[in-house]
DNA sequence: GCGACAG
DNA sequence: ATCTTGTCGC
């Protein structure tokens, strides 16, 4: 079986495929109780031409507090390719994570988790290569088809099993769309997710997205200057 | 075959 | 995600 600590050296659909699938099996379950939870990350990456920018900013779940914050740079192994985000973000992604002295209860990532056609999004994939509790956030949905309920909450579902949870945080009107990513279940991810949520976008994966975007502002030539 | 498609 | 200025609204 295909390594899950190593990504592909060469990238091919098929292999990609493969390696989701096998990977998808082997998601523990195992719940990540939010009263446990002392302190929380949110990841995320950004992209200036061939660079990718990563960051980790780790917050005091008690007061969503920023404690420690980490980016690292690397060259984008390929392009953006739908159901294949992993393989783009991830280099970037636990490089930054690893440079972190805190260690985390929980990782908030920037993408779907088991709301995947081959229930392994990058949320998932990046639990499986951290060993950690990760709950998937996205802005948008992949796969799935949102079954109309009135709740704070409705489930995500493809065919007869339910693969996440679109969410109202904040005051939106337009939801976010949590799903489990490694060891939590959907219901702590929602009430995590919902705790975290000030505004739309949760504050562990706000936090990340601000300090990805500046350490691609760093990195950058200036523009008046080319 | 056609359209959809996280970031 | 990224390319980009001002602008409407809470």
């Amino acid at each position: 079986m295909l390594d899950p600590l190593n990504l592909m050296d060469k990238f091919s659909v098929e292999k990609a495929e493969k390696m989701q699938r096998a990977l998808s099996r082997m998601v523990i379950m195992h719940d990540c109780l939010p009263s446990k939870i002392r302190y929380i990350a949110g990841v995320d990456v950004s992209y200036s031409n061939e660079k990718s920018y990563g960051a980790a900013v780790v917050l005091d779940y008690a007061t969503m507090r920023v404690i420690e914050e980490k980016t690292a740079v690397k060259k984008a192994p390929l392009s953006y390719i739908p159901t294949f985000l992993a393989f783009r973000e991830l280099p970037a992604a636990i490089s930054a994570v690893q440079k972190l002295e805190v260690k985390p209860d929980v990782f908030m990532i920037d993408g779907h988790g088991r709301a995947h056609p081959r229930r392994l999004g990058l949320a998932s994939h990046f639990g499986l290569i951290v060993d950690a509790p990760t709950i998937g956030v996205a802005k948008n949905l992949l796969c799935g088809k949102i079954k109309d309920v009135k709740n704070e909450w409705r489930p995500i579902v493809d065919g007869d099993e339910v693969i996440g949870a679109a969410v109202f945080s904040g005051r939106s009107k337009r939801p976010i769309y949590v799903s489990v990513g490694h060891k939590i279940s959907l219901e702590s991810a929602i009430k995590i997710v919902l705790y975290c949520a000030k505004y739309r976008i949760p504050e562990p994966i706000r936090f990340a997205h601000v300090a990805a975007e500046n350490a691609k502002r760093k990195n950058r030539i200036p523009k008046g200057l080319l």
